[in-house]
DNA sequence: CTGAAAGCGCTTACAG
DNA sequence: CTGAAAGCGCTTACAG
């Protein structure tokens, strides 16, 4: 592979003009770079980002992580943020981080590396922020997941209340006259979606007590990973334990397209027998038929929101970092039945 | 940050010695590694990746490169192809790259800055392979898309047929009774999915013709992007233009689900009404209601065909690629009526 | 405007 | 088993 000594000795030039010339620097005469910039086409040179990043150069742009492949919510996330980072010009560097992976020990590790301007983690662990994230030194925004207890003042999220959205959920519900309600909620021993999986049952179960009506955990709540497969094992174990199950609430939209299959393969319809809530939003829950209820994280708000912030703390480190709630949306649709309308 | 200078000065060892005992090496004393790990990690100490591969120590892994990023297809080859890696003991790097990039460039670069002992390509654009992937010099494999005509000895392919995908749609759909059909295709002036839309298109309309049954292109085909909103209005045009039109087969799964809710918005039925048949075959279409017909890229068979041709050849690099066509499956569900049955 | 040289944080022969 | 030193491919003051 060409290196810049290559392209140095090849146009009779140093390597330090080759290098202002990489570098689009004003102090380098026209001849000159047309003459590098030849030879570098034609070599099909391309500067090792490890030197480069070696000189801690630091900064061009803000590093994105993103927790987990497959997720449909997070990665609509990713799409809306890079367009406002793209509306603004700002350069970006996308990484994804797979569920296993502790996203702030990378994040510090690509700092060491890389240090970007700042970051933007898209969904992530709490427990990883609260532990380790003194070693990360730039601006950056949690979305998704709120750090309002931890007080670093260089970090800033943005997030929706699980508690009021469970709750939200359960009233939905409540609201259409159903008692024996279901719960798909995720596996509090892994928990390794930054504790959503408490909150959101709290909210849910407090709200059925509120209004009087009973909650057997034992029976009424199933774990399972947040995937189709495992949601659909959990939604049938659901309706053999509970034969008047007439609603399902389902912590991920994900989660309640299982349910829904496991429902039909039941013997049982949607929204006839069974009414089913999601959790998210995602944009599939809008298409399938019927829709399906959900509690929306608006993926739009919370771009714009973590994007204004980091691009302005970027500007203005002295600033600190805000925990700001997002508000959440209910989705009503045909996915849930009112028990006393025909 | 510390480097290993610090440690080197914190532990009265060389720097030398504490690179050894950072990569394992077996040539040092019991005690000297106990003392300058206890070091480590009292200090955080995390080595510069810049500066490690900036010395060539080549190759402790596999780079997997997926193309796009919320593509469900991929997403769910990248998982397989994980496990089976991880059952091998082999590391892993996994490099998302948008749509938009030059998967091939990109490669090139790492390869030059981490040197990886090879590559594995889900999803890709076979242009950029025809036109650089001369540039790459270690054992490689794409995933989903055919190199069979590209002859460069470090590449192999797997990959299914669209041309014969595409038959099979036309064909469950004949078979069904079907004559009056919609579709809907990749852009072909965008056509970044590879080379896809110009293939499953052919396929199909040749066995339309194969049959006696006549296809117009201007009104019968309508082009999007591949995602729920764009196919959806794809098929809200061909519903409009094709009164008496009474199956549409998507080019993929999602589009068939944006396709799905048109058609219902259409006040009409599946498959009462409009029998659909999609492409991919991916895990949620088992889980809609009705189940989704599709063609099916089986994505074990793939990972699994795919990861043990790669290790092979890293270990041993002689061993030319190979080319090697998976078998497409017909998922024939219930979003497919037939047509002489009431 | 250009070149020579120091140095970024590591690894790796080479001595001892 | 350990240390001193060269060198990976860049960038960046410092001279000129």
């Amino acid at each position: 592979m060409a290196t810049i000594k290559d392209i140095a000795k090849l146009t009779g030039y140093s390597i330090g003009t080759v290098s202002r010339v990489i570098n689009h620097r004003p102090d380098v005469s026209q001849k000159a770079r047309e003459t590098i910039e030849k030879v570098i086409q034609e070599q099909h040179f391309a500067p090792n980002a490890n030197a480069k990043f070696l000189k801690r150069v630091h900064a061009e742009g803000i590093a994105i992580f993103v927790k987990g492949y497959g997720n449909l919510f997070l990665t609509d996330l990713l799409e809306k943020v890079q367009k406002d980072l793209h509306d603004s010009d700002t350069e970006t560097d996308v990484v994804f981080v797979d569920e296993s992976v502790d996203e702030v020990r990378e994040a510090i590790r690509y700092q060491n590396e890389r240090s970007p301007k700042g970051f933007l983690f898209l969904g992530g662990d709490t427990r990883h922020f609260k532990e380790e994230f003194d070693g990360v030194k730039v601006p950056s925004v949690l979305v998704s997941q709120s750090a309002a207890d931890m007080s670093y003042p260089n970090l800033s999220s943005y997030y929706c209340d699980d508690i009021e959205g469970s709750s939200l959920a359960a009233e939905t519900l409540i609201d259409a006259h159903h008692t024996k309600i279901g719960v798909i909620s995720g596996y509090f021993s892994l928990d390794d979606h930054g504790n959503i999986t408490a909150p959101r049952l709290r909210g849910f179960v407090e709200t059925l007590h509120r209004h009087g009506i009973p909650f057997d955990l034992k029976k009424q709540l199933a774990e399972a990973r947040f995937e189709l497969k495992d949601a659909y094992r959990a939604a049938e174990q659901l309706l053999i334990q509970n034969p008047d199950l007439t609603a399902i609430f389902a912590h991920s939209d994900i989660m309640a397209l299982g349910a829904y299959r496991a429902v039909r393969d039941h013997g049982l319809r949607v929204p006839e027998d069974i009414s089913l809530i999601g959790y998210d939003g995602i944009e599939i829950t809008r298409y399938i038929v019927p829709r399906l209820s959900s509690i929306r994280q608006n993926t739009k708000k919370l771009a714009d929101a973590a994007t204004m912030d980091i691009l302005m703390r970027i500007r203005n480190p002295r600033h600190p970092g805000r925990h700001v709630q997002i508000p959440l949306e209910l989705m009503k649709t045909d996915s849930i039945r009112d028990l006393n309308e025909p």
